[in-house]
DNA sequence: GTGCTCATGTTAAAATTTTTACATACCGAA
DNA sequence: TTCGGTATGTAAAAATTTTAACATGAGCAC
């Protein structure tokens, strides 16, 4: 396959970083071959649905063989943009943002905060990992001075569309949203949510 | 609509919590009906799904009317199990759990952790909120005598798999994973999984 | 080189999900 | 009580996503 046909689904996009930390597991157990078959099987996934996805970004595969593990990771690693670091600012350092931090330390993943915000004074000058927590007036021009494209929100509900508003206008492309709301950008602008709460209800479900 | 005609697919089961959250916030703002098309307006969704969800249910709304908020909300809890509270063991009191942990006590949802458990002997007896941490060996007891159906899993991914396998054992039915590995459970258990890493690698592609 | 095996990439079919379109029926006003 | 405005519930169409099926070609043994 060429590249790009048509706009690739959020569906497919949403599966790489899957078969790419999968990959780095089997690379850590020095398997250097592996079938779209044994994948599925691992990750409860149909294979040709795999092997379609892949093909989209190209021919990686080789017939009669499968997939060479690091080859492909380094495909994925690519496509998704994770070959270059990307620096992340995180806004709201309550437990949850203190803790999504401390966890981003332990990772070696290409996506890294290097900011961290809140508007509580009392926060202002904390210290998590190594990085020091600086005041709301401040995010902007961090924003705009480190050229920083994604960012974690982790503010209560209420802050949350506020903080949007000023991450968008300093440039920032990409939101991981932990607040329970509905948050409004503009075209252009790409949220992902991430709500336990929301999770949580809907597992009830299935009781 | 009569019950149930076929099983529900799941895309719908994950809107319904969101619904449920919209209805609640129109409440407190004393709104008392809404039509799809309000509700699509401020979801970002089609006001025909919105029809075509709460239609498998029921015949909730009221033609040339919409819906009636409190009613509507009253109906999806039902719908979702959330009309009695749902008891909760969280295993795992890493920072991610502490803060799931406080961040649920502050909401009133009918989803509640009443257990924390965590295999590190230097954890046990912490309290958190008004809960102590118990250690693993008390796990699957207190899962059995307290009749508890739904976990959250907040330990490393060595352990993951080992600490479902226990959760299952005692009869846990649904889990919400934070941990990064695809847990394997039997037919019958669910698993909703939630994985800030992959979240935000699926972002930096849009990047 | 030749031939055999195997797993890919891809095309076609099936299944699922979303959107459109509209007949129906409730509410409120006159 | 009747009528007009309006938003539902649903049937049909469109779009998307998943799964099945298979022709193709790479690697390996001989």
């Amino acid at each position: 396959m060429t590249e790009k046909k048509h706009r690739i689904p959020d569906v497919v996009i949403r599966r790489l970083p899957v078969y790419l930390r999968y990959l780095q597991q089997l690379m850590s157990y020095d398997v250097d071959t592996v079938s779209s078959q044994q994948m599925g099987h691992d990750l409860n996934l149909n294979p040709a649905q795999i092997r379609k996805d892949l093909s989209i970004f190209g021919d990686f595969g080789v017939k009669g063989m499968g997939y060479r593990v690091s080859e492909l990771a380094d495909k994925l690693s690519k496509i998704l943009g994770l070959d270059k670091e990307i620096p992340i600012v995180l806004v709201g350092v309550g437990n949850l943002g203190a803790a999504l931090c401390r966890y981003n330390r332990y990772q070696k993943s290409a996506t890294k905060i290097v900011g961290l915000f809140d508007g509580h004074p009392a926060k202002i000058g904390q210290v998590h990992g190594s990085l020091e927590v600086r005041p709301m007036e401040e995010l902007v021009d961090f924003v705009r001075q480190n050229n920083i494209k994604m960012a974690i929100i982790t503010v209560p509900a209420a802050a949350a569309q506020s903080v949007c508003d000023a991450l968008v206008a300093a440039g920032v492309k990409a939101i991981l949203n932990f607040a329970p709301v509905l948050l409004n950008v503009p075209e252009g602008v790409r949220v992902q949510n991430s709500d336990v709460t929301v999770e949580l209800q809907a597992l009830a479900y299935y009781l």
